[in-house]
DNA sequence: CTGTTAGCGCATTCAA
DNA sequence: TTGAATGCGCTAACAG
């Protein structure tokens, strides 16, 4: 186990220069592919880093070109359930290249949020992806940092960052617009805390494919919480004060699975008396209710992919662009809206 | 954004002392508080540093100590329930101290898990904590690594290595026990997959605490996935079969969610007709049942907590110890298995 | 107490 | 085509 004697010691680039009888400034060209080296003396080369296993230093090696290879990724808050996608996105994106991911988790402090930045910063990563917890704009981190930066899921309220967050807006509108085509009239809407932009977006989405469509919402849109039990409590409401109502439009998985068993008590058969859709396509929720749950998909993973690609570029100099993008959802369509065959 | 050209650029050791009017060593020294140099000389050496923002280059640092600072985080599979709990526990053991996490995803294939130890190695991390997706033991990654390895939830099949999985066995037990103690004689247990090593040894944990108050199981254990459609399904098949039974200890917490689904078909109240006790502790399912599901938590977080400390130890040069330890868990009560009053 | 010197591992001039 | 010398930023000996 220990690392610095015998000869377990790290093996240097001088040790290949010795043992392929050449200098260390050969040694180092045959290794990276300069040209001016003779091909004998390369093959020497090569044939003893590998039987020495050598690998270079990145430190020695970062030291001298001032890139690290590595990118700091400052999550807010790893346990919710938006993070995970978008950091497997990201480290799928980079782990193809060279780079390495550090993870700091500021558990949704801003002192450690600080911290964790210097940190990184002190590490000289190349490039930042800052990965918030909700949609709301977040304060920016500055821009005087010397590394690009960019922001995920939650938009920076710097418009003069690059910000990549989900189309809340197009989400809603999609979803009342499959509920509209599958022939629902009188859809109602039941949500999450309402101080979320990302139940704002929604709403707004859904009035817009309901305006268009010549119709309201049944009731006012209900908000409270983002869970379970809100759902069924809302639902039991909704369908009491509205017994006409033929679907509702739900601001999250959790909310819609409340709703469908509150459905179930009144005796409402999902989805011919009523049709029910979710929100985020949270498979262990979606998948798993009956009937199965028609929901709006945000593509994290690909979001997360496309912010590592954008501090990619904006490592190797392109310019990076600024605003904040909203990226397309899908509709991923599953029994609670349409009978199966 | 460019970082290395006009008063942009990095500040370095030498721009301190400049600035102080000293040595670059002498400030090195008062940096590191090291005794050596006199008061006065300190304060204005740390004043300056301060003025400069000047942080060290962790690469300078490490070329010379040997040391990077960094462990890797090798993980089968992110998506998995149980990674972000010990992803978290270890980033806060480590962000206490000076170490960063590089986060690795070997999306559970062999190749690419070579591939991200290759990349950890050459990144010179100090130490590396493997995380399992399953509690079945997985292969090791050998003896000869330069760095000390710990392995978490999945425990490594070489006894020469150190793993900290959670106490399945005890879980069992303490599930069992805890119907026991509610007064509940005629328990049935309904589990996920039989291959996995957690579904065996939560039942055998199961059967010893059954043995211990002169009980057996209503009739033979159940397994099949971990999934709520099987709770519903399996659930079923126990309530029509043993109408008898008062409780229901099951393999995890989606399981006892379609059970408690099925329980209210079978008109059967919980926890008064029939007790059901899930694992994992997965609040989001948890505490948004009805009524709200007592479960086993297998204190990931602590265990993530305790990987990470372990590894630091192995740095400090302490001998890191072998062989597999199962941590404890914990029995959380909610609604499931006692009425509220 | 302070400054000078050396060297960590490597890539890059520039001479030979 | 090769190699000796230089320096990235820092710390650890030592000498002053």
């Amino acid at each position: 186990m220990s690392n610095n004697e015998g000869p377990g010691r790290t093996v240097t680039l001088s040790d290949v220069a010795r043992s392929a009888g050449v200098s260390i400034a050969t040694a180092s060209k045959a290794l990276n592919g300069r040209e001016d080296v003779a091909p004998a003396t390369r093959a020497r080369v090569l044939e003893a880093a590998d039987a020495l296993a050598f690998t270079p230093n990145p430190m020695a090696r970062g030291l001298l070109a001032g890139r690290t290879g590595t990118v700091g990724v400052l999550t807010s808050d790893l346990e919710g359930r938006f993070m995970i996608p978008i950091l497997m996105g990201a480290e799928d994106a980079f782990g193809a290249g060279q780079v390495n991911v550090f993870l700091c988790d500021a558990r949704g402090d801003a002192i450690r949020e600080q911290h964790h930045l210097k940190a990184l910063l002190s590490r000289r990563v190349d490039g930042i992806i800052v990965v918030g917890r909700q949609t709301d704009p977040r304060p920016s981190l500055g821009q005087d940092l010397p590394v690009p930066v960019v922001y995920a899921y939650s938009p920076s309220d710097d418009p003069r960052d690059l910000s990549l967050t989900p189309d809340n807006y197009a989400g809603g509108r999609l979803a009342v617009e499959h509920l509209i085509s599958c022939g629902r009239t009188r859809i109602a809407h039941i949500s999450g805390d309402p101080s979320y932009a990302a139940a704002q977006d929604r709403l707004a989405g859904a009035h817009a494919a309901l305006a268009r469509a010549g119709l309201e919402l049944v009731g006012e849109p209900m908000f409270s919480m983002w869970t379970e039990h809100w759902g069924r409590d809302a639902a039991a409401m909704v369908l009491q004060r509205h017994p006409d109502v033929d679907a509702i439009f739900c601001g999250s998985d959790q909310i819609a699975r409340g709703v469908l068993d509150t459905a179930r008590d009144f005796g409402r058969t999902v989805p011919d008396d009523l049709a029910v859709i979710g929100y985020d396509n949270w498979e262990v929720l979606a998948r798993n209710s009956r009937p199965e749950l028609t929901s709006i998909d945000a593509n994290l993973q690909q979001l997360g992919r496309q912010a590592a690609q954008r501090v990619f570029d904006a490592i190797d100099g392109v310019d990076i662009g600024e605003g904040t993008y909203h990226l397309p959802v899908r509709l991923v369509i599953r029994g609670s809206t349409i009978a199966r065959q």
